[in-house]
DNA sequence: GTCCATAGTGCGATTATCGCACAATAGGGG
DNA sequence: CCCCTATTGTGCGATAATCGCACTATGGAC
């Protein structure tokens, strides 16, 4: 059926070029076959038509990204000026509080980082960078982004099937309903071992792009925020970065235009 | 003409969402139809097809990119392990050298930034973060990467029209290659005020992932690297990064496959 | 209200795309 | 060495996706 609104080469194209997000290594095409579910030389000629656009690279008898997919991002952050307005606000607050600090806002129904800086003594944990993505339900920026979504996506979010990924993640519906909830009400939230064991986290609000909510969070281990003092002073650190980084997206009028 | 090898909808596609990059604030339908130079209702269709595939978010009567897009950018990094392997040491000789601190390759006829880190002490100057793009003649990371690449990409570089980006930008083509042959040469790469005023740059090579040579950089403002000490000391710290860094993308074998 | 820029639609012609069946190639094991 | 299988590449007809023109609708400016 003929759709006017709809170019369905174009959607399968993303979709066979999404089959590469979250696998490392080289895809063979029968593996994205598999994935796609899409016929043999549809995926062929998908595949080979992402590589001589450059979004996918030959290695071998498989693909793999190509950095072109970095240029998209460029092009994203730029819109933010990440780079002015995001990154030297990351910085100070990361090295006041010694521990890493990320921007992040959701895309689909996942958390994804916007932008992070670390200072050179935190301790890798979970090596996330820019792009890297989160469950909605389980982090503290999770649920501080569903805090500041519409409801039906916390509804979509609370009937996907669950993940538990510790012992300790709160799977009980009206529970995570609460904790959005409360998160809402106090304008912060804190997540504790619920995604990686001896981990917690903490995010506060930070405007929002359009319906987007941003969200400031950070990482440390699960006794620093024991002290109710500790915490304190960490929610200060990330509301004020949230207060210098003001409204994001908020460009001012008329300069949207100019290189 | 119907080609087996190439999907020239999907192809359309991402022109169109290319038309994105660069340009910050939304863009109308008609700026994208003048861009891309495809028909409007061309355009149209691309563009509802790709706000529906969740890369494009309307805004008022214009689109723009959605966060959608860090996500492919999430998978690159992923696959180069970056949070883990790239991170840690782009922080730590950050912060040696209280410099900013990046990792490049090539996108293309561009130098595009993978990742970076800074100290909290350093002032922006370009506001440059992941994705980025920088010319590959005028800055050392550029000619860095050149110098390690395959000579016909050197002379589609040279072969470009070349835009000044400041007074003391080299443009003669054949002085252009002998600083690439230099760097080449040295295994280094130095340049001073070419792209802006008053800032340099430094590079060194880095590994490579299959035939896309990285390079490691730094920038600071022009006197920085005037005395031989201090240039020793950038580039020690620099090269001390390559090694711990390693040969980007080589995964140990046989630990592509797990999740 | 008119005017202009932008957005959305109908529809016929074209041809891109699909997906099967077949051929070629490449490893790997016996 | 040869066979067996997994993968890659190709021919081609049927289908319907895509194109692009012409027309209509909307909506903000004045």
């Amino acid at each position: 059926m003929s759709d006017r609104t709809f170019a369905a080469t174009l959607a399968k194209g993303l979709d066979v070029l999404a089959c590469f997000e979250g696998r490392t290594g080289v895809q063979t095409m029968p593996e994205v076959v598999e994935r796609s579910g899409f016929d043999r030389a549809t995926v062929r000629r998908l595949c080979l038509t992402l590589e001589a656009s450059g979004y996918l690279v030959r290695e071998g008898r498989g693909f793999r990204l190509a950095p072109r997919v970095l240029a998209l991002a460029g092009g994203y952050l730029a819109d933010l000026d990440a780079g002015r307005r995001v990154q030297p606000v990351l910085r100070d607050a990361a090295e006041a509080l010694d521990m890493e600090v990320a921007l992040a806002t959701r895309d689909r129904m996942q958390a994804i980082y916007v932008d992070r800086a670390a200072p050179a003594s935190a301790r890798v944990t979970l090596g996330l960078s820019v792009g890297s993505t989160l469950p909605l339900l389980h982090t503290a920026v999770g649920r501080m982004l569903l805090a500041r979504s519409a409801p039906e996506i916390v509804e979509a979010a609370l009937a996907k099937p669950r993940v538990r990924h510790t012992e300790n993640a709160e799977t009980d519906p009206d529970a995570l309903r609460a904790t959005i909830e409360t998160a809402r009400a106090q304008g912060y939230c804190i997540a504790r071992n619920e995604f990686e064991p001896g981990a917690a986290g903490v995010a506060v609000p930070v405007g929002s792009l359009g319906d987007r909510p941003f969200v400031l969070a950070t990482t440390a281990t699960v006794n620093r925020f024991d002290d109710p003092e500790a915490l304190d002073k960490v929610l200060d650190a990330l509301r004020h970065a949230a207060m210098v980084m003001g409204r994001i997206g908020h460009r001012v009028e008329g300069e949207s235009g100019p290189d």
